[in-house]
DNA sequence: GAACATGCATAACGAACTTATATAGAACTG
DNA sequence: CAGTTCTATATAAGTTCGTTATGCATGTTC
């Protein structure tokens, strides 16, 4: 699975349905390159298309039960990981992470806003 | 400039001189791939190649000034997208960061010996 | 010194993108 | 309300960066 295709899962999990247009936009990739990601994607069972009825142009791309599991399984696996190394962090490092989660955050969102910003 | 080129441009200001197969093995491709790339880089005057006198098979990979220039202009590039990103976090979380630098070179520490023995 | 091991190179192929362009439906315009 | 124009997606061809398979020259071993 490639790195764009678990992105894309992860953002419609969050995000609920959305246009082709709008995921390419949202991972940094063209329109075209969607296209074919939502196709390997739905032929593998992960997703499902849906045609807007106000607008017969787009498909609206939706998370399936297996895709929605696809994401959570993933999720965990990163989060085990994770554990597993600050497992091996000395208490005060630990405490000292804890105490910079929330700048580790706004920094990642003010990192999410500038990348906008560039690729446009 | 592909990541993996940029990573072993960065490897050899780190470690000096280094053959093809390790460069393979630290940056985690394959040799042929590390053979072009290293060919690519020559090509741009980034490296150079310098015969092993006491074993003729091997090309020892030698960054040219160029190499160097490179990148030390890219990592004051990645300093400065950080800086700038900081420079709108609060004082309280500048400072619970610092605190935390500690923690997180341990974390990537880690992280890094992890990865080297799920690869092989 | 013959057989095997090692370091690099080359070839052929695949995955994940790109740009350019086609097609069908929506929206605007005189 | 017919014709242009715009928008959402699809398809095609080409690029980049990797892979596996294999060849060739040099080293190592018994």
């Amino acid at each position: 699975m490639s790195l764009t295709s678990a992105a894309t899962l992860a953002t419609l999990d969050k995000t609920g349905p959305r246009r082709i247009t709008d995921l390419a936009v949202a991972e940094g990739v063209t329109q075209p390159a969607m296209t074919v990601l939502v196709r390997v994607m739905e032929e593998s069972g992960l997703v499902e298309r849906k045609g807007d009825s106000s607008d017969k142009r787009v498909t609206l791309v939706c998370l399936t039960e297996a895709g929605a599991s696809y994401v959570r399984t993933r999720r965990q696996a990163g989060v085990n990981a994770y554990a597993r190394l600050i497992d091996e962090l000395t208490g005060d490092e630990v405490a000292a992470l804890a105490a910079a989660l929330p700048a580790l955050l706004h920094l990642a969102e003010l990192d999410s806003h500038a990348r906008e910003k560039s690729d446009r």
